[in-house]
RNA sequence: CGGGCUGUAGCGCAGCUUGGCUAGCGCGCGUGCUUUGGGUGCACGAGGCCGCGGGUUCAAAUCCCGCCAGCCCGACCA
């Protein structure tokens, strides 16, 4: 992934949006929580008569090479001008409704709880906000009742499902295998590698009693499973003929959090763990960047997300591991996401666990070890970087319904409209596009649309009376690539699927390529401490860093920002470090940024 | 764990300063009518251990102490 680097001049704010109003101070948002309806209970009894046709609600699920279809798509459908009016475009205040809640003297900015409720908080205003009023309200998650927990309900989840699919697809392409290792892990496993246990240790669940009674030795809720299957491997492992073992895990892991966010920072997480062992260095080494390679494709290809794969310093290594490898995103807010992360532990687990091979001339020889990750963070990652004020925006390989269908008609034209829709929504379905059908009578056509936008919809087709006798339907984009964003357009019914299936590819496109603009138009090559300074403040900052600890510390105790990465692609560099000015290390320039 | 703020109906809030009427309002929810092409309108209705536990008082949502939870800012992290 190549890195353009921009001038520390062409730093813009992180949302320009002139019409947003005075800014309003971030105490004051508290007002602002907002909670999670009751729509779920609406859908479940909203039924009609037609509903009785079980077949056509929300019918089936696309195939999942069709999710790799719509996933892999030209990033050159989009005109570049189209794309950046569309990046303005996102910054506009979101619904039609929260013109008049904005403005107002004084004292109404101090109660800002009298902006209609409907809509989210904008972006500009409070991102933190922005994004807890997106994610309950669109109906991803709800709090669980333990402190740091998370419930990911259905909508959240069939996002979480289709990464899944995606991501499981690509491991098992390239010869690995699915297991599960047991969540509980004798404390004893996890003390066996020194830097191990001392990284995990303040994050550790500790289980302390079972039965009623005392445990002789303490159980561990595992953080994540190197212990217990680096124990299982040395079982395993005896010959150079049982190399390399591939392995992978979907799971659910615990680290205590002192700030739970959703999705982000959560004390349970569900992810996929992958182990591997390997006879050489070499081979581990290139299992290592084929896993990161799994990260970047799917962050680029299916989540349409922008990043910028490269080494961690040394201070920001996994806990046991030689070279951690990680692939950051960057948020519309400018901050840095690890999306992924892959390690090469060389020979440190097994030498702990004694996993060895006898070779081919019979020596006795320690494994080579390696471990990658990607967690339900990542769907933090595409909340922050597509969303917008309207609320979440989808890229169609992971959106839950690509398609929503709102029918619209009054009186006796309720019936042939929702038939209409169902019978619509049945053909894209067989044409492998997820739709759903919007019957619910109670709410209005405006409601639905303002509703599935919040949601993240791509695309949402109305079908009323009027297309219904000119068989057309009326299409509308989440993100559209004209001006102004409401021009809905009518389409034959009879080419709908390959119709959509187009527009699809072409939104999903249009996603990855204006994510990957903004990365780019945030990411600054700075030279000195000034230009560093204003450069993390609203985005990433590619300086020469002398990767000195105590610097590092320096730097992150006066700006936030952390070193995220050693990009892979930089371009060879040295000079003095941005920072204390000594000579630089790394060879290239590193990365800084506020990170979540 | 430190600093700041907040807990009253599903959600958003008022009431608390100065203790006392039946604890209110908006949204949402239910029923009926009316409506439906960008967050329909009207009527009636349901819904509250006022975060939890103690204390003061004739009397506590209101005053005092403790605890718990949530949000924001710092140290940790996929």
């Amino acid at each position: 992934m190549p890195v353009k680097p921009v001038r520390c001049e062409h730093l813009v704010p992180v949302v320009a949006d002139p019409a947003a109003g005075p800014a309003i101070p971030a105490a004051a948002c508290q007002a602002h929580r907002v909670g999670v309806g009751r729509s779920e209970e609406r859908l479940s009894r909203g039924r009609t008569p037609v509903d009785q046709q079980p077949t056509a609600r929300t019918v089936g699920e696309a195939e999942p090479s069709d999710v790799h279809r719509l996933g892999i798509v030209c990033a050159d459908d989009a005109p570049e001008a189209q794309v950046q009016a569309e990046a303005a475009q996102g910054a506009q205040p979101g619904g039609q409704n929260s013109e008049p809640a904005r403005k107002g003297s004084g004292l109404g900015n101090l109660k800002i709880m009298a902006r209609d409720q409907r809509s989210v908080t904008p972006q500009t205003e409070d991102f933190a906000a922005w994004y807890n009023d997106v994610v309950f309200r669109a109906e991803l998650v709800d709090r669980g009742p333990v402190r740091g927990s998370m419930v990911i309900r259905p909508y959240g989840y069939r996002i979480w499902e289709l990464l899944q699919a995606d991501l499981d697809g690509r491991i098992k392409a390239t010869g690995h295998q699915n297991a599960y290792f047991p969540l509980l892990i004798p404390q004893s496993y996890m003390q066996r590698e020194a830097e191990h246990v001392e990284g995990f240790a303040p994050e550790l669940f500790t289980v302390t009693h079972a039965g009623g009674k005392e445990l002789e030795e303490p159980l561990i809720v595992r953080p994540t499973s190197e212990t217990v299957i680096g124990e299982m491997m040395a079982k395993w492992i005896s010959s150079h003929r049982d190399l390399p073992l591939l392995l992978n895990q979907w799971a659910n892991v615990l680290r205590w959090e002192m700030r739970p966010r959703m999705f982000l920072r959560t004390s349970e997480f569900l992810w996929q763990e992958g182990h591997t062992a390997h006879a050489t260095a070499a081979d581990a080494t290139a299992e290592t960047m084929l896993a990161l390679g799994f990260y970047q494709d799917m962050a680029g290809q299916t989540a349409a997300l922008a990043t910028v794969p490269g080494e961690k310093t040394p201070g920001e290594r996994f806990a046991g591991a030689e070279r951690t490898f990680t692939v950051e995103g960057m948020m519309r807010d400018g901050r840095a996401l690890q999306l992924g992360t892959s390690h090469f532990m060389g020979t440190n687990f097994a030498a702990a666990f004694g996993i060895t091979y006898t070779s081919e001339s019979g020596t006795a020889e320690l494994c080579h070890t390696t471990s990658w990750g990607m967690s339900t963070r990542m769907i933090g990652g595409l909340i922050m970087t597509h969303g917008d004020d309207k609320g979440l925006v989808l890229p169609p390989a992971v959106a839950p319904y690509q398609v929503v269908i709102v029918p619209i008609g009054r009186g006796e034209q309720v019936e042939p409209t929702v038939s209409a829709a169902i019978e619509c929504a049945a053909t894209l379905q067989r044409a492998g596009i997820r739709t759903h059908v919007d019957d619910r009578p109670q709410a209005s056509p405006g409601f639905k649309f303002n509703d599935w936008e919040m949601r993240g919809v791509p695309i949402r087709l109305e079908l009323g009376p009027r297309e219904l006798a000119d068989g057309t339907a009326l299409m509308s984009r989440r993100l559209s690539y004209r001006q102004p964003e409401a021009v809905k357009e009518a389409i034959p019914l009879d080419a709908a699927p390959d119709l959509l299936r187009a527009e699809l590819a072409a939104f999903q496109a249009m996603l990855a390529r204006r994510a990957a603009d903004f990365r780019d138009g945030h990411i600054a090559v700075v030279s000195s401490w000034p230009q560093f300074a204003a450069a993390v403040a609203v985005g990433w900052a590619l300086a020469l860093h002398c990767g000195q600890q105590a610097c590092e510390d320096e730097i992150k105790t006066e700006t936030t920002a952390t070193p995220r990465c050693i990009p892979l692609a930089g371009e060879p560099d040295q000079g003095a470090c941005v920072r204390c000015g000594k000579a630089s290390a790394y060879g290239t320039r590193v990365i800084f940024a506020r990170a979540y």
